[in-house]
DNA sequence: AGCACGCCGACT
DNA sequence: GTCGGCGTGCTC
């Protein structure tokens, strides 16, 4: 019977028909694209049989199964394997078990089941995203055939009459082997060719089994051992509480909260230390900036067993890293965002360093954030989570107040080292700002020759990279903007360029205005380029450092700089924000920040808290040493409580004042909030699209009857056009998050947008351009 | 998402 | 009659 026409014969089961169902084992199967599921399929007998762990079709595994009308042959995630009653003339069969061990365990399912359902975003998505391309395609592995001798190989040869020398030779060798042996293997020890191998193979003398294994191995590295540290009365008594959380067995969130230089990571060692003499693991998620080599170094100093998994391992690297992970080989993995999915056996506790940072929130689809990915973990498996920062996020400082999370301080630095003294350089002052021109005021300027006079280094924070951050016409007002976004480009003398830092398009610089022609074209703003620029000629005599994505595009060259920042071989490091990350230099006695008010003004209700963070984490880069530090902090603005805070060390004031504009605000924490983005080619479908989006999402509210709930918009999103896509956005606000999701959810049933439109979901969003 | 199905008009 | 245009709806 053709496929095709197999629906011609049993489509709907008649009533009489009705008790054809029986007790089948079926897989439920969740295709990565394509249509949600799962989708029920019966496991033959051949597939049934946990003796055969190579064709075991289980929960955790993908499957080949036949799909759609055509029997397209599809490879799926097995979610679930049950006795059911079904009419089993309604089901297709497996075809094929594809992986011949569990890619994900139950409790694991169970999260990508979670985060389908709160990032609303489809299961097959999730679970794409959580097992690594590298381990879905095997990588580093190869089929190799094994060998091993039949039963009675021996007797077989001589009743068979073979008289080949050769083969005997090559039979006794495999028959002394301890273990098969690969046919290259074989030839090897027997001194022969492939030739009388395979006449054995023919005669069944010789049996074979493929097997996959890895191809080369990554040498392993030897790192000098360090003993712990002794702690402080402060990082003694947190280590208690962890401890005590750790002994409990019980789930546990515990904000720690440690000003900079106070030893959180001395802390986190300790608790693993304690994590692994219980053979159990922990992950260690820290935001990438290539992972702040530091960091990693203690770890591996401390630990025998460290997998660190960062964006620059190949697909056969982390491959491998995640099958040792996953045979319970290592103690700890040390990772970005996506380490949360670590298919450790036993996990014992889980550690976000830097938990306030953005990284943590993924900008694609599924748009999870890794703290609250971790949380969910971490109650399944009954086991802490610590979310360390000298500036927790304020969704994690308000659960500490509502007892929710435990909260844990350091206030001081370890060895009573004191806080930085911050001052702020008011650049509406005339006085101070009058000096030559460029980005460095007179202050700031006489500082540096202090602290470089005085044989200290100096770090200069700037968050924009780039030459001149705008091209403008002084005649005219015209500025040069990407020819597909809705974006000022940046020039980069270095190679010429206009550059634009969304989308990477590269245009001319003009030498004339190109709107009114006006030859008076003016580039304007300062970007990291043009500050090194500006160090260079006005300290000649000291050597500067630059570090921004444009110069750390190179596998290590970030290590390399830092490192060599560490030995003195310069004196001045300037760069973007990623400079201003978990880095210790006792030598650095000035940090300057060029403008802390670059966060300040995006149209973003985080604004004040981005100031915040940056201004507070860079002033902790110095003050480590002996010679204490200063901070400058340069600033249009510095009546800012935003901006004061971080002069004073003080997060909780800070706090207090924010969470207060947000609770009046409704803004979250307080509040749970859905972005919608709609995008497409063409302006009035794109703003048409999103209305209708906007009057669906209000009608699902209205029907559902939930209230204090809104939706803001549709407006022009901040960021107007972004690669040729013209793009408006939606908010919704309530208290209620999991309300908001079922709204999206109703809104988006039968939700068709035109050609060319898309949209999304950002559920928690963090970035509001 | 992908693909077969079917109902149209233009062609051999 | 037959080919292929795309609109529609289903996929265990």
């Amino acid at each position: 019977m053709p496929p095709n026409q197999r629906n011609l014969f049993d489509a709907e089961p008649a009533p009489w028909e009705i008790d054809e169902a029986e007790l089948r084992t079926v897989a439920s199967v969740v295709l990565p694209t394509g249509p949600k599921g799962p989708f029920n399929y019966l496991v033959p007998e051949s597939l049934a049989d946990p003796a055969e762990p190579e064709r075991f079709a289980e929960a955790g595994r993908r499957l080949r199964v036949p799909f759609g009308r055509g029997d397209r042959e599809v490879t799926g995630y097995c979610v679930a394997v049950e006795m059911k009653r079904v009419d089993a003339r309604r089901l297709k069969q497996i075809s094929a078990v594809v992986d011949s061990r569990v890619l994900l365990s139950a409790a694991m399912l169970r999260l990508t089941q979670w985060m389908a359902d709160y990032y609303l975003c489809p299961w097959g998505q999730v679970l794409e995203a959580v097992v690594p391309a590298g381990v879905r395609g095997m990588a580093g592995t190869r089929e190799v055939k094994f060998l091993t001798p039949a039963d009675g190989a021996l007797e077989k040869f001589k009743t068979l009459k073979l008289r080949s020398p050769q083969q005997l030779k090559a039979l006794e060798t495999l028959l002394a082997s301890d273990r098969p042996l690969t046919i290259p293997e074989l030839a090897e020890s027997a001194d022969c060719s492939l030739a009388p191998i395979k006449g054995l193979i023919k005669h069944g003398l010789i049996e074979t089994a493929v097997a996959r294994v890895a191809t080369g191995g990554g040498a392993e590295q030897k790192w000098q051992r360090e003993t712990p540290l002794e702690f402080n009365p402060d990082q003694a008594a947190a280590f208690e509480s962890i401890r005590t959380a750790l002994d409990s067995g019980e789930a546990k969130g515990i904000v720690l909260h440690g000003v900079t230089g106070s030893g959180k990571t001395e802390v986190y060692l300790q608790a693993i230390e304690h994590v692994a003499k219980f053979r159990r693991q922990a992950i260690v998620l820290v935001p990438e900036i290539s992972l702040t080599p530091q960091t990693v170094r203690r770890f591996r100093a401390r630990f025998d067993r460290v997998a660190v998994l960062h964006s620059h391992l190949t697909d056969a690297e982390r491959h491998q890293h995640w099958q040792s992970i996953a045979r319970g080989e290592v103690e700890v993995i040390v990772g970005a965002r996506s380490a949360v999915f670590a298919p450790t056996p036993h996990l014992g506790l889980i550690v976000i360093d830097e938990e306030h940072e953005t990284t943590f929130k993924q900008d694609q689809a599924p748009r999870y954030h890794a703290r609250d990915v971790a949380w969910q973990r971490a109650q399944a498996e009954s086991i802490p989570l610590i979310l360390g920062s000298a500036t927790p996020s304020l969704e994690a400082w308000v659960r500490a107040q509502q007892g929710e999370f435990e909260k844990i301080s350091l206030p001081k630095r370890v060895m009573n080292l004191p806080l930085p003294d911050v001052m702020t350089v008011d650049m509406r002052d005339p006085a101070q700002t009058r000096f030559g021109r460029g980005a460095i005021t007179r202050p700031l300027h006489q500082a540096m020759v202090e602290a470089l006079r005085g044989g200290g280094q100096v770090i200069l924070l700037l968050n924009r990279r780039g030459f001149s951050t705008h091209i403008q016409c002084p005649a005219c007002g015209f500025v040069l903007k990407c020819e597909y976004c809705d974006l000022a480009l940046t020039y980069h003398r270095q190679h010429n360029t206009a550059l634009c830092h969304y989308c990477d398009h590269e245009a001319l610089p003009p030498r004339a205005c190109p709107d009114c022609k006006s030859p008076a074209i003016r580039y304007g703003g300062v970007g990291t380029q043009k500050l090194e620029e500006e160090v260079k000629s006005r300290f000649p005599d000291f050597k500067c450092a630059r570090m921004d994505v444009d110069t750390m595009r190179q596998r290590g060259s970030h290590d390399n700089v830092l490192s060599a920042f560490q030995r003195g071989e310069f004196q001045i490091l300037l760069g973007t924000q990623m400079i201003a990350k978990g880095l210790d230099f006792p030598n650095v006695t000035l940090v300057g920040v060029i403008n802390a008010d670059t966060a300040l003004h995006l149209p973003d209700f985080r604004a004040a808290e981005r100031t915040f963070q940056l201004v507070a984490q860079v002033a902790g880069r110095t003050g480590r040493g002996k010679r204490g530090g200063r901070v400058l902090v340069q600033t249009l603005n510095p009546e800012h409580p935003a901006i004061m805070a971080a002069v004073r060390h003080d997060y909780p004031r800070f706090a207090e004042h924010e969470l207060a504009v947000r609770r009046a605000a409704h803004y979250p924490p307080f509040t749970a909030m859905i972005r919608v983005v709609v995008r497409g080619p063409v302006e009035a479908v794109v703003r048409e699209t999103a209305a209708t989006l906007g009057g669906r999402l209000k009608a699902a509210i209205a029907a559902a009857g939930i209230p204090r709930m809104r939706v803001v918009g549709p407006g022009t999103a901040p960021i107007a056009r972004l690669r040729g896509d013209f793009r408006f956005h939606l908010q919704l606000q309530g208290p209620d998050a999991a309300a908001l999701r079922q709204a999206v959810r109703t809104a988006a049933e039968g939700f068709t947008p035109p050609e060319g439109v898309r949209w999304m979901a950002d559920v928690d969003p963090w970035d509001m351009q």
